[in-house]
Parts: structure tokens; C-alpha cells; sequence
RNA sequence: GGUUCCGUAGCUCAGCUGGAUAGAGCAACUGCCUUCUAAGCAGUAGGUCUCAGGUUCGAAUCCUGACGGAAUCACCA
């Protein structure tokens, strides 16, 4: 049992037994830097009801808990404030038992199954900063819940079909030329890109054109010959004609090999990839049998809808009046699929927060259907990634490249670690791998530090930090540990057995309750999807131990004991720091 | 206009199930490398927690309103 709980069944045993007040939850909080002690319990609350002052019910039951427990040393009352010091014996147990636990921050297997879709980009542009928020954040949730017990399954829905893709196709048949990536030079997503770009480019031209002949811009952009000659294509497409098909199968393959290059940089993954190219007609089905049921209704042309005014929204339609889906009809039958292949329990959607209304609404037509997996389905809603100037906008050309970023990243790494002259006795090879794992390092838990919820910003003029509240601060912690290890196994310590060094110095005691909470953030993080919290405890975590590297000696310890003890706490900060980056998607080397 | 989210140090962000004097990092300034990695450590300075009310022993945190910003309200995905 923990620390804090025992404090907090203590607690609870002394309000019975002094006041006679029963109180189910005891809610302790760290004693202010100011104050001796480490966990404050707060009594004002309890003040009026007992009519005694807030120092005799502290001290009664500051008293107690010394009494009735092996782990208080002392107690001291401030105004209503209970602060309780903790026994070093009760720190050392807890040391003891979380460094001989194999499985330390793993919780429990839950036998149940989530998954996590993220990523889903379409097949007509590169990826870009907005994606690598959603990409980190997705496969990092991923790590999370595993840690939490869960079966994960993490997929990626490719929007691979469909009018923008026609789009750069179109491009490609009329300015192409029957250039190839290896032709060009250039990775495959970017060449399609390019021809998205190009066929906006021609299109625009086209919208002015027309509207110079007097047409309102709404007509000018549906008579566009450009936009006309896509729609065709598109309607080819889904006739199976064999030549759009091909191209279409061509570059989405340039597309594919693309990605998955830049998702080998990204070290991201997943084990289900739908493509919509193959799912964009379920759902049909699902809005007969809605239409059966009475939950979806239809109006005169025969487009199908929903009414959701019970729950406060619009009508939503969920079919054309022609017949053909919308975006939610596909993710109606999407849904229905995923269920079908895995059966789990909560599905998580990484999906950013301009969709919130799409989801609000997807999930309540999945509740009117009585779908059994309607209420474990989780909108992962993201905020944007801003620029200074405000939103990314492709057309503007201020969008921030995934693949440019990450090189720009790996390149400053490699300039300041060669500026610091940290590679002597490294191979080129080795040298390399470190500049990604501190390039990618800094770039995610730049990412991942901020609250998912929230919106952020970047900004391209200043490059990411490498000092302070950073990754690489908690990578070169790690490194600053695995060179202690490595001393120590030269010194032939021993880091297994209990050591018998009692006296703890402050900074010690901090990080022994750091680790302790470990599993706690774990949980946490698990409980609210949140990498930020994780982020936030390596940090911390990493940020005491810098202390007790430069506060205390190591291997020049008063005692034998005390080099013991501090050897096998640098190993257990080591392997947590590890661990919680690896939460992150974050590798962590062993020198730097 | 409706709905939702946001507003904390010059900048980027924590803190928000109500608790003590508001927390980091960056930027600025001062110290610390002949002993375990200075991508580090210690310190100085920097705040009307947007504003106004309310709830209470106590409010950055909860409620109401105002102001400012964003997203969304597509037969796009």
C-alpha cells in the first residue's frame, strides 16, 4: 500500500475517532515549498461543523496519524493547515518495492479492446505540421492505453478517393508529361501535391474568367470547365473506367510509397489501414435500415435525413437525393465495419476540432441506431496548430511541410551537437541516428507538452529549443544517468540489494515520490488521453534528478551506502524516464 | 446571429474535482566546469490570472454578464 493511501485511511479513522465525522474521500495535496512537510491535509472545511478552532482539530488529528501509523514522522499546523512529514523508512519501502517491480508503471490487462484511428490523410497533398500534431498525439494516446492495460488497435482511415483526388489526376493528365518521382526528383506525395496545386491554379483562372462574363462566383466555381472535367472524372472513376482507374491507382501508389517514408521518420504505425476507396459505399445499407426503423426520414426528392431537434441540433442529411453518400454515411458504415473487425469497446477518433459538430451528430445517429458500441465512441478533438499570421492555408502557401520540418529539426540537432562537440567516439552511422532521435525528440514533446485540447502555436522563424523544458533536456538526463550506470557497473556496485542508507536528503525523497506517482500520471493520462500530463512528469521527474546530479555526489558519497542507494535511484529515474518517453513516441539515447 | 472552445509574466505554456505568498521554460541579468556529461545547476527581475458582479471561511479555478479571439452552423471530406 502507498504512502497517501495509507495517510488517507488514517485520516479518515481519526475523524471518526475524534470528531465522529465519517468522510468517504480524504483529499491530500503536496505541502507548499515554504513548509515543512510533505502532504497537507486542509481542516477549515470542518471548522464550523465541530466549533473547535482549526489548529485543535490539526493537531488532534496530526496526533493521531503519528500514533496509528509507521509512516508520519512529525506534523506541524499552520492556520487550517495540516502538513504531515513522511518517515524516510516509509520512503525507502516505497523505493524497494517499485525497483524490484519488473512491470512498473504497466497496469493491469483490462481484456478489452480500443482503438485508435488517426492520421487519415488524403491521398492528394503531403503531410503537413497540423498532421504531425495529429500523428504524435494518436500513436502516443495509442502507447498510453496500452500501458493502461488496454488492447490497442491503431488505425489510419485513408481518404483516398474522391473529387480532390481527381483534382491533382487532372493536373497530371494535362500538365504531367508523364513525370515520375524518380523523373522528377521528388517523393511521390509531393508530386501529386504539386498537381493539386496546379490544377487550383488553373481553376482560379478559369472562376475569374467567368465571373468577368458577369457570373456570381458560386456559379463560376460549379461551371469552371476545370471542375466540370473532375466531376466527370470522378463519376468515371467510381464506373470503374479502366484508364482513370489507372492513373488514379498510379499516383495514389506514388502517394503510398510516400507516406509511408514519412511515417518511418515520424516513427509512427498502425495495424489496420481502411481505405475509403473501398468503404465509401457502406452506409447505404445503413440508411435503409434506418429509414426501416424510423430513424432517418425521407423528403420529397428523396434525399434522406435525420432530425435531431430531441437533441438540440439540425436536421442532418445523410443521403443525396441521387442516391450517392456524404461524409458521415461513409463513417456511419465505417463504424458498423470497424466494430465488425475488432469488437471493441471504446473507439477513439484523433480527429482535429473543426470537426466537433460532424462528430456530435455522427455519434448520436450511432446511438438512435442502437448500435452496442455507440457510447464508447470519443471525438480525440485537437486544436490547430497556428502560425503568427494565423491558421495554415495551403492556397497561401504558408502551410509547414511534415517532411521539411523534420529535416530543418535534424539539421539544427546536428548543428548543435556539433557546436557542443558532443560526438567524439561516435561513428558517422551512430552520430546520425542521435541527430534524429534529438531532432524527432524535440519535435514531439514540443507537440505533445501542450494540451491536446488546445490550440497552439508555432513559429517557423524561431527553431525549436533544445534547453529547458524540452525533449532534449529529458533525453540528455537519460544519457547523463546511463553514463552513471555505466561507472557504477565498472565499479562493480551493487544495484540490486536494498541498501542500508537511511538518512534521505531532500532532493532524494522528492524523486522517490516522483516515481512513485508514475503509475498514477499513467493512469491519468489514460483516463483523459492526454500525452501532455505524461510530458509534463518526465519534466519534472527529469528536472529533480538534474538537481541531485548537481547537489549531490555520486560516487564521492559520504557513504558506501549513500553511492548505493544513488546509483539505484539513477537506474530506477533512468528506466522510468525511458519508459514515459516511450508513452511519448520519444527515444531516448544512451549518450549525447 | 446560434452553438462550442479559448483569454494566466514580453513570448510559449502549466495550474482549473475551490485552499497558504501564482508555476515552468524561452528571452534579460548574476554566479557555478582541475571531481559523476554546463543540452546542466543556483539565483535576480518580470503578474490587476481580460473586465464587472455573484457564491464562500477562502476563487486563476464554480455561476452570471460584458469585452476580445477561434472553430462550426455544406447535398466538401
Amino acid at each position: 500500500m502507498n504512502i497517501e493511501k495509507i495517510l488517507q485511511d488514517s485520516i479518515q479513522a481519526a475523524l471518526l475517532a475524534e470528531f465522529e465525522v465519517s468522510e468517504p474521500t480524504i483529499a491530500l495535496q503536496p505541502t507548499r515549498k515554504d513548509f515543512e512537510g510533505f502532504y497537507t491535509f486542509v481542516v477549515f472545511p470542518y471548522v464550523k461543523a465541530l466549533r473547535k478552532s482549526p489548529v485543535e482539530i490539526g493537531n488532534a488529528i496530526g496526533n493521531y496519524v503519528v500514533s496509528n501509523t509507521t509512516v508520519v514522522s512529525t506534523f506541524n499546523v499552520v492556520q487550517g493547515f495540516l502538513n504531515i512529514s513522511i518517515a524516510d523508512t516509509a520512503w525507502k519501502d516505497t523505493f524497494n518495492h517499485l525497483k524490484s517491480d519488473a512491470s512498473f508503471g504497466k497496469l493491469p490487462t483490462k481484456d478489452e479492446t480500443v482503438m485508435v484511428e488517426y492520421s487519415s490523410p488524403n491521398t492528394n497533398k503531403p503531410l503537413h505540421l497540423g498532421h504531425l500534431r495529429n500523428n504524435f498525439l494518436g500513436y502516443s494516446v495509442a502507447q498510453i492505453l496500452d500501458a493502461n492495460g488496454y488492447n490497442v488497435i491503431k488505425a489510419n482511415l485513408v481518404n483516398d478517393r474522391g473529387i480532390h483526388i481527381c483534382k491533382s489526376m487532372l493536373a497530371y493528365q494535362k500538365f504531367g508529361q508523364n513525370e515520375t518521382p524518380a523523373s522528377a526528383d521528388m517523393k511521390g506525395d509531393h508530386l501529386v501535391g504539386k498537381y493539386y496545386v496546379e490544377f487550383d491554379k488553373h481553376y482560379k483562372v478559369e472562376v475569374e474568367a467567368l465571373k468577368a462574363e458577369g457570373l456570381s462566383e458560386d456559379d463560376a466555381k460549379k461551371q469552371a470547365p476545370l471542375m466540370k472535367e473532375a466531376q466527370e472524372m470522378l463519376l468515371k472513376w467510381e464506373q470503374g473506367d479502366e484508364e482513370v482507374v489507372a492513373l488514379w491507382q498510379k499516383m495514389n501508389d506514388w502517394v503510398f510509397e510516400g507516406f509511408n517514408q514519412t511515417y518511418e521518420t515520424m516513427g509512427v504505425s498502425f495495424d489496420k489501414i481502411y481505405k475509403e476507396s473501398n468503404t465509401y459505399l457502406l452506409g447505404k445499407e445503413t440508411v435503409e435500415e434506418g429509414l426501416a426503423s424510423g430513424v432517418f426520414f425521407q423528403k420529397e426528392d428523396g434525399s434522406v435525413w435525420i432530425d435531431l431537434a430531441d437533441e438540440g441540433l439540425d436536421q442532418k442529411l445523410v443521403l443525396r437525393k441521387d442516391g450517392t453518400s456524404v461524409y458521415i454515411t461513409q463513417d456511419m458504415g465505417t463504424a458498423d465495419l470497424k466494430y465488425k473487425d475488432f469488437g471493441m469497446s471504446k473507439s477513439l477518433y484523433v480527429v482535429g476540432n473543426e470537426q466537433d459538430y460532424h462528430f456530435e451528430v455522427l455519434f448520436k445517429i450511432l446511438k438512435k441506431l442502437g448500435r452496442p458500441y455507440a457510447e464508447g465512441c470519443y471525438h480525440l478533438s485537437y486544436g490547430m496548430v497556428d502560425l503568427p499570421s494565423g491558421k495554415m492555408k495551403s492556397r497561401e502557401g504558408t502551410v509547414v511541410d511534415a517532411d521539411d520540418l523534420m529535416q530543418e529539426m535534424k539539421d539544427t540537432a546536428r548543428e548543435r551537437t556539433n557546436e557542443l562537440g558532443k560526438i567524439d567516439g561516435f561513428t558517422t552511422e551512430e552520430a546520425e541516428e542521435l541527430y534524429s532521435t534529438l531532432a524527432m525528440g524535440a519535435l514531439k514533446y514540443f507537440l505533445l507538452k501542450v494540451d491536446p485540447k488546445k490550440r497552439m502555436l508555432f513559429n517557423p522563424a524561431e527553431s525549436i529549443d533544445f534547453q529547458g523544458n524540452t525533449g532534449p533536456f529529458i533525453q540528455y538526463t537519460h544519457a547523463r544517468i546511463c553514463s552513471i550506470l555505466k561507472k557504477a557497473e565498472g565499479l562493480n556496485i551493487n544495484i540490486e540489494d536494498a541498501s542500508t542508507y537511511t538518512s534521505l536528503h531532500e532532493v532524494e525523497r522528492e524523486i522517490i515520490f516522483a516515481l512513485s506517482e508514475y503509475p498514477r500520471k499513467v493512469a491519468d493520462a489514460g483516463r483523459e488521453y492526454s500525452p501532455a500530463l505524461i510530458a509534463q512528469y518526465a519534466y519534472d521527474l527529469a528536472k529533480s534528478y538534474n538537481r541531485l546530479f548537481a547537489e549531490l555526489s555520486i560516487f564521492n558519497a559520504e557513504s558506501p551506502e549513500a553511492m548505493q542507494f544513488r546509483v539505484q535511484l539513477s537506474k530506477a529515474v533512468g528506466e522510468t524516464i525511458k519508459k514515459a518517453m516511450a508513452l511519448l513516441g520519444i527515444k531516448v539515447p544512451t549518450r549525447m
